[in-house]
RNA sequence: GGCCCCAUCGUCUAGUGGUUAGGACAUCGGCCUCUCACGCCGGUAACACGAGUUCGAAUCUCGUUGGGGUCACCA
């Protein structure tokens, strides 16, 4: 029996992670990316990117360069594979179809692999005629061309000579030892009929050629790891070691899909999440590092570990999710501001703000910081600093620019068109000067003041707003405001 | 159904024989206050069940129940 590699204590590991380009980058795909790719970071290994092609009916173009985008998106660069090349290319299954071939050969002149020349419609059939006698029966390759020993030159595909007896073993980094009786493998096909090779074929191949020293990927794929087992053995090949992540399940508990959340990385960048901010919630999926929730690139880098993954499968929850990204916003940190707003503009942009004056956006950064929970929403909240006039809330309008407050607007107007100083503490104390002199509370003209200035009941405090504004604007937008509060009609 | 795997608040999790079972999100109160947000204080809320082992189990063993994965000429 092949004996189990460890964890690559030592030698600086491989990994791979290989999608099959069948649409976009799944958010359980890119997080069993990022495990791979922390793990190479970490160790100062190599994160290969392998795709896995070898179904044509459902592998796109498209679908690689999507997945390419995310990836790089997400910041997870890998070291070989499409577009950088490497020493153990090429890194599309599609161009490695001789090598699979002479693979699968090699098998078959060993007498481990045969060729099967029973067709789909025949064992359909057998199938068919198998569960009408028993439904509940499970159809296994009954080995009709198993003992053959011609080899006519005629459509097959290649089966794997599986054993009948026994177990198969591996160990696993998260799981432990995990044991299959043999009974439960049939010959299953490595080689379709159009020559072409299955996956745990191509897997195992391409793991071995490109060096890989662990494989890590879903849950999903510890049923064919026997078969991966199996295929290494009788090739002869040592073993990687293996990880398997938990499972990523929706809220509701069943296998996530579109149906039960934004399930694509490219909508999460669309919405303006940051990158940092995804990745920060996958990585919190299935591992944990004591009771840390926020981590920086860097810091997953040095404390990512395989003996702090999960082994219990979780559920998708959308507002730990949004709350994980709405801290990479807020945190100058995380996210400093230069690129913060370098993000931003493309929102903006989107929202119809072309080429806002980069010192106002700065200055105004501050104030949306804690308030924006995405890029999307950052936008948003920045509008009305930059578009003049501004949208102007209708029920905000009618509530707060009544006739009572135009005379508040239009003397505010007149002591701030006096004032010396324009910052946030001399436009306090003219105010409340004001108020002083006129004996009321901030409440009676905060919210028409504020109406006035950003056109919401709800905006950062007034005077940090007039603050980035600036004079021009802020007393334009207070006239503006007395003269709709006198319905006075148009306003501009 | 066979095989494999899993099991702590609603959710993500800490915990590795002795804790008032901790944190975060969500939720519910309150404080702050020119609105919103941030922040702060506090509340509700979990060891699936049953047997063992042990002076003592969330932690170890077995069983039950529940959940998930997988059984293709997909990956």
């Amino acid at each position: 029996m092949a004996t189990t590699s460890s964890t690559g204590a030592g030698a600086p590991p491989r990994v791979r992670f290989a999608p099959s380009p069948s649409g976009y980058l799944h958010i359980g795909g890119a997080r069993t990316a990022l495990f791979n790719w922390l793990w190479a970071r970490s160790q100062g290994g190599t994160f290969v990117l392998r795709i896995e092609d070898t179904d044509e009916e459902r592998s796109s173009l498209d679908s690689v360069r999507a997945i390419l985008d995310s990836l790089r998106w997400l910041g997870l660069d890998w070291d070989e594979g499409p577009e950088v090349g490497g020493e153990f290319g090429p890194y599309f299954q599609s161009e490695r179809k001789e090598r699979y071939r002479e693979a699968a050969e090699s098998l078959i002149a060993a007498g481990k692999a045969y060729r099967c020349y029973c067709t789909k419609e025949e064992l359909d059939a057998q199938r068919e005629a198998l569960k009408a006698k028993n439904p509940k029966a499970q159809f296994v390759y009954p080995g009709t061309c198993r003992d053959r020993t011609d080899q006519p030159d005629l459509e097959h595909v290649v089966r794997f000579k599986a054993p009948t007896a026994g177990a198969t073993t591996f160990h696993d980094l998260v799981f432990g030892a995990i044991t299959t009786p043999n009974e439960q493998q049939q010959d299953f096909v490595i080689v379709r009929r159009n020559g072409l090779p299955l996956y745990n074929l191509a897997a195992v191949v391409d793991d071995h050629d490109m060096r890989i020293t662990l494989v890590a990927r879903g849950r999903d794929h510890i049923g064919n790891t026997p078969q991966q087992v199996l295929l290494y053995e009788a090739f002869g090949w040592e073993l990687p070691a293996f990880a398997h992540l938990p499972m990523m399940l929706s809220p509701q508990g069943e296998k996530l899909s579109k149906r039960h959340a934004a399930v694509s990385v490219s909508e999460y960048r669309d919405r303006g999440y940051t990158p940092e901010g995804v990745l920060n919630y996958l990585v919190r999926f299935g591992w944990s590092y004591g009771d840390q929730e926020i981590f920086s690139r860097q810091e997953l880098i040095e404390k990512f570990s395989w003996d702090r993954v999960n082994k219990s499968d979780g559920k998708f929850d959308a507002a730990k999710f949004a709350d994980v990204a709405f801290e990479h916003l807020k945190r100058p940190e995380l996210t400093d501001d230069e690129r913060y707003l370098d993000e931003v503009v493309p929102f903006l942009a989107q929202a119809g703000i072309e080429d806002p004056p980069r010192d106002r956006l700065r200055q105004a950064l501050p104030l949306i910081r804690e308030r924006a929970r995405d890029l999307a929403d950052a936008a948003h909240h920045l509008d009305f600093y930059f578009r003049e006039p501004p949208r102007m809330d209708e029920k905000a309008v009618k509530k707060f620019l009544v006739p009572d407050a135009a005379p508040h607007l239009e003397a505010l107007a007149d002591a701030y068109a006096a004032l010396g100083e324009w910052d946030a503490n001399s436009l306090q104390g003219c105010l409340e000067g004001y108020l002083q002199q006129k004996e009321l509370p901030m409440k009676a003209v905060a919210q028409p003041v504020r109406v006035a200035l950003s056109g919401r009941t709800a905006s950062p405090g007034l005077f940090e707003v007039m603050a980035v504004l600036g004079r021009d604007l802020t007393l334009t937008r207070l006239r503006r405001g007395a003269a709709l509060a006198r319905g006075a009609g148009s306003a501009a």
